[in-house]
DNA sequence: CCGTTTGGTTCCATTATTTGAAACTTAGTC
DNA sequence: GACTAAGTTTCAAATAATGGAACCAAACGG
């Protein structure tokens, strides 16, 4: 926790300070900012009126408080159609969920942390994209182990040293020494398990969506409880859905060469 | 289009890059973005680098583009949470969707533009946030309009400078005269209409939602085709239009009293 | 009713960052 | 192997950010 550290520059501060808004999760006011933050009255006054002005927060007259601003759903819009896998994966998660008949994730790494692009949920068609956007671990989740077994060395090393190694189950591989071991195995295998290491009862096999250079791009999973399913029976359509990952990655790879006129 | 002009400080530079890529739709090239930005090489270099260092963008080290980064889908989603009216909206919007059967948007403004921050189609049940997201015009929708009638004059007449009055339809407003004019009739009838002014055939009846102070939260319309229904059907909804976008305003209100502790 | 605190905004000399022309590397062409 | 295009680095000059302190306004307390 605590202080971010690596602020570099004015654009870094002032995104540091959007952050800061993000997490609280409500309209701020000036003071609670002041609060938190390392920046001085001043300087934090100005990284607020700027953003403000430029449309990434919103001053609420009335209240004085400082929420989000509606430039930042405009990016968002954008930024989900166009940088993540979820329009291109779209087709292929609603046919693999069809197949398989659970839950399925769509995910992407960002610095150690899973992010959630995309989602069908068993009972429900489509979710709201309010339930994607969540961020999770990486070290106890299918998607984020499937991602690290294939990540670079320095991009692994990066990732691990992020991680909190917090012990959520009896089953969480709490120390990096259990990770890599665990990451060695997942590559052998081919695919990645969650054996309720983040929440008890949840299982799920993953597989990395990897670009022809061996990229990973991002992982796919399909979740169950033990309840409903065991391991074995997720292991078994892995082999579904590791050729959804392969023509997700295909079609990924084809979007990149733009093809201009 | 053109310069964006009031760039202020290095964030503003930099967000102004973001965009830049946000507009693109694809992963883009150093020396294209070069093409179409006035900063000089070094200079764009150096922000493109702050800000991919920063996650808002991901360089795809194979092909050498910039993407929009994993980071913005992140603070998006709470944007969306939070700042704007569409969580707390959510209930409102289905119940008026299943009362009228009709398509409804929620809008906010944006700098003289409609931002769409949700919506419930006649048709599918719920639909995505990549179909929200969306911005338009705001002299030529109608909740576009009942947003401009209700806004602040500064705010008014910053929005009508940044209106294009492009002529969509025959039915378009394309004056700002004809439309101070409309905004003064809606203002008297306490909602607007979309008389085919954007696309032929579509017509809407709209309401702003405004907070006790009177400021404008947003607008609530009720959208249909010419073809399926009539002005005066709609506009037989907008009592049942106007107390959802009331009841919503009311609770916008009391979220914003956070009553901590 | 006036002194005080709290929350927000502005000043301005100092300091640090950004700037951008030009030089430099690669990596492709011909 | 000379020529080009694309991306990266340099460095002194120009500019923008900094933050302590002063300031203002409104709410509070006696």
């Amino acid at each position: 926790m605590g202080a971010e550290g690596h602020a570099d520059g004015t654009v870094g501060k002032a995104l540091d300070v959007l952050d800061m808004v993000a997490r609280h999760g409500r309209p701020v006011r000036f003071s609670d900012l002041l609060a938190q933050s390392e920046y001085p009255k001043a300087t934090l006054y100005r990284l607020l009126q700027t953003l403000t002005h430029q449309g990434m927060l919103a001053l609420d007259p009335d209240q004085g408080t400082y929420a989000l601003g509606v430039r930042l759903v405009r990016l968002a819009h954008a930024a989900w159609a166009q940088s993540s896998l979820a329009p291109i994966a779209r087709p292929y998660l609603d046919e693999l969920a069809a197949k398989t008949g659970e839950t399925i994730h769509l995910a992407q790494m960002d610095l150690g942390q899973v992010l959630y692009v995309d989602k069908r949920n068993a009972a429900r068609p489509v979710e709201m994209f309010a339930q994607a956007g969540k961020v999770g671990p990486a070290y106890c989740t299918g998607v984020g182990k499937a991602m690290l077994a294939w990540a670079a060395p320095e991009a692994l090393e990066q990732a691990i040293a992020r991680q909190s190694f917090h012990r959520h189950t009896a089953h969480t591989l709490d120390t990096p020494e259990k990770l890599l071991a665990e990451l060695q195995a997942i590559r052998a295998r081919g695919h990645a398990f969650d054996r309720e290491e983040h929440e008890a009862g949840i299982i799920c096999c993953a597989v990395p969506i990897l670009s022809r250079s061996g990229r990973v791009l991002g992982a796919l999973s399909v979740t169950s409880t033990t309840a409903r399913t065991t391991l074995d029976a997720l292991e078994a359509q892995s082999g579904l859905t590791k050729d959804i990952a392969a023509r997700i990655a295909a079609e990924a790879e084809s979007w990149r060469f733009p093809e201009q006129h």
